[in-house]
This record gives C-alpha cells, sequence and structure tokens, in this order.
DNA sequence: CCTAGTTTCTAGGCAACGTCTAGTTCGAGA
DNA sequence: TCTCGAACTAGACGTTGCCTAGAAACTAGG
C-alpha cells in the first residue's frame, strides 16, 4: 500500500485539467480552488503555490485554450493537400467545435480582464491570430481571396467566426446552422 | 427630516440600474447583491424579494440588455430616411457601441445559462433578431442584398455583428478598427 | 554523504458572499 | 376596519478566496 506523498509532484497539470473537466460539465461558476484541490487530494491552499490567483488559474487556463487552438489552425495550415477554401473552411469548423465542446472556456478567452493579460496569455493568443495571418497572406499571393487589404481580411474572418461560435455557444443557433453559416460566409469571402 | 421609509418603493429599477453601473465600471466580478444592497440603504436580504437568485438578477440585466438593443434597431428600422445600406451600418453601429460600453453585459447576454433562459430574456433577445430579421426581409424584397436564404443572411448579418463586437469588447480591436471592419462586411453583403 | 536553501504543501484563520428562515412593517383590497 | 400578502429586517449557515506560519520534501554545493 503505497502512502500519498507529500509533494504531489504534478499538482499543476492535473489541477488544469480538471478545471478544464469542471468548466466543461458545470460552467464557470461551478469552478473552485477549494473543490479543485478536494478532488486533486490535496489542502485548500495547495494550489496557491501554482496559481497566486483565481483570475492566474483562469488566465492559464485561457491560454491553454488559445494554444489549442492555435495548434488546430497551424495543422490545417500545414496540411497543403487541399485547395484553399476548404482550408479555411476546416479552420473556422475546428473553431465552431470548440466553441460546442468547451463553450464557457471560449468565454474566458474572450473576456477582457480589467487592465492586460499576463504574458504567456498574450502570447498564445497571438499565435492564433497569427496562423489565421498567415494563411490570408498565402491565399492572397494565390489571388482567390475577395477583399485587398490582407490586415482587414484577416479580421473579418477572424469576426466571423468568433461570431459563429458566439451564437453556436451561446445556443442561439444549431451546431448544423453554424457550418451553414461557415460556407455561408466564406463563399462570400474566398473564391476558388 | 425625512425619515428612510421601511418600504423602499423602487428598489427592483434601482437595483438594476446600480448593478447595470457596477457592470461597467468593475466587471461582473464586482457585481454582488449585498453591495448592492448596501448601495440602495437596505438590508442585505432585500434584494431576494426581486431576484431570488444572483443568477435571477444577471438574467433580467440581460434582458434589459436585449431589450436596449433592439430599442435601437427599430428606431434605426423605423427610420426610412436613409438607404439600406445605411441602415445596416447604422445598426452595426450601434451593436459596436454598445459592446465597448457595456461589454460585461453584452458578455452576460450571450453566455448560455445551463438549461434554459427564463421567458422574458428569451422574449427580448427575440425582439432583437425579429427586428435584424425585419429589416432582412424588407432589404430582400427591395433587392439589395447579395444573398438569397433570408434567414441564413440573417444568422450571418447577427454573426458578424456579434463577432465584431466580441473582438472590439476583448480588446483585441479597438472601436475604430471595428468600425472599418463593420464597412468591410456590410460591403460584402449589401451592394446599393 | 550532508547540509543549507528553496519549492511545495498543510493547517488555521479571516472577511465576504449567496442563500435560507423567522419575524416585522407596510399597503391595498374586502 | 380588518385581513392578507408583498416588501423588508435581522440573524444564521456553509462555502469561497485569500493570507500566513510552519512542516515536509526536493535540490544543490561542499
Amino acid at each position: 500500500m503505497t502512502q500519498k506523498p507529500f509533494h504531489h509532484g504534478n499538482l499543476r497539470a492535473v489541477l488544469l485539467d480538471q478545471a478544464e473537466q469542471t468548466l466543461r460539465e458545470g460552467g464557470i461558476d461551478a469552478l473552485s480552488l477549494r473543490e479543485l484541490a478536494r478532488k486533486a487530494g490535496v489542502s485548500h491552499g495547495a494550489p496557491r503555490s501554482h496559481f497566486i490567483d483565481r483570475q492566474s488559474l483562469l488566465d492559464a487556463l485561457a491560454e491553454r485554450g488559445f494554444n489549442r487552438l492555435a495548434d488546430d489552425v497551424e495543422a490545417v495550415i500545414a496540411s497543403d493537400a487541399e485547395g484553399y477554401k476548404q482550408r479555411f473552411r476546416a479552420i473556422a469548423i475546428s473553431y465552431v467545435r470548440f466553441a460546442v465542446t468547451d463553450a464557457a472556456l471560449l468565454d474566458l478567452m474572450f473576456t477582457a480582464k480589467n487592465g492586460d493579460a499576463p504574458e504567456g496569455l498574450h502570447a498564445a493568443s497571438g499565435r492564433l491570430f497569427a496562423a489565421i495571418g498567415d494563411l490570408i497572406e498565402r491565399s492572397t499571393e494565390a489571388g482567390v481571396l475577395k477583399a485587398q487589404d490582407p490586415y482587414r481580411l484577416q479580421l473579418l474572418f477572424a469576426a466571423v467566426m468568433q461570431g459563429i461560435a458566439s451564437l453556436v455557444s451561446a445556443r442561439r443557433i444549431s451546431a448544423e446552422d453554424g457550418d451553414s453559416l461557415i460556407d455561408d460566409a466564406i463563399s462570400l469571402l474566398v473564391h476558388e
């Protein structure tokens, strides 16, 4: 019978995983540091060694979310197999799927904190937008975009995705309608 | 010297106004029922007569938000003076301005509660989307829209606005960039 | 191997909050 | 005028985030 070691050794990662799960099941109101500690089998003060604040935990969660989304987008871009239109579509679908399965986390990611975001979070969100910008740039060179200014188009694409995700996440439209909207939007933005 | 009456008489409205103000200044984390009661000069249990829950207060706030936005949109539609493009633009600008000044409230409005929303809230959000749908319909008859299915176009327009508002509200883009994005988006959707 | 220093975790305490309940005050209708 | 329900008070309970002192365990440098 192995006895519980004093040092957990992996607490930070465990807390983040559990927090993400809780966020998925019960939303942000269900997320409490003490409850997280309880589930991890540590004392209520233990999380403080890894997250000075509740907000600091939320920031770390948002950062992970951005990185996961950026990974998806970069993977799509890296797969040169399909055409540009298909790649835009794949990105948008990833985005909406994320919005469906992790609505509360997406909220967290796009809720402006008072003042400024910590460095890691800012970098992670930058990764996502840079990846989108990259695809836009390549598409511009390929001449398949219906607009001129790449930066503004990048913002517009991000806005459309974020908007669809927001409506789906708020249950205002179904995930299927979300997919239809993606097709509509991409048809307006990209010709192939 | 008039003595403080036992019955406040207007407590519900006062609480809502103060809550909206607090939301504007400190975000949702700064919103507490007890603090609201303190500012209103009533006991900490008084709000319970009007809002059984904290969530019930938030729902009421979201409902007011939707109604205010719907009022704006309906007012724009009612003013037949300008062309359709200008009216779409005016609506979108109202939307983004709302997102800037009441970011936390907009978050509240588009955050899916677990389960279903109360009747009043659902009706209020329906008003907003119906108003937008109305303008879309009229524009379709006038033949100034670049897409076919009115319902999907309504959703797309809503998604674009919500997306721009979301990015602005999250401070990811400036309000000025938001206005530029509106022009870009409307150019794609409407010709005149 | 051992020891000093640092990180991780425990344990206890504090103020604030949401919620519940019993009882009080007021106003409006029979 | 009486009654009854709505609005409000006051006190309590459990939970939370945050703080602090100190114990435990890992990590280097000798």
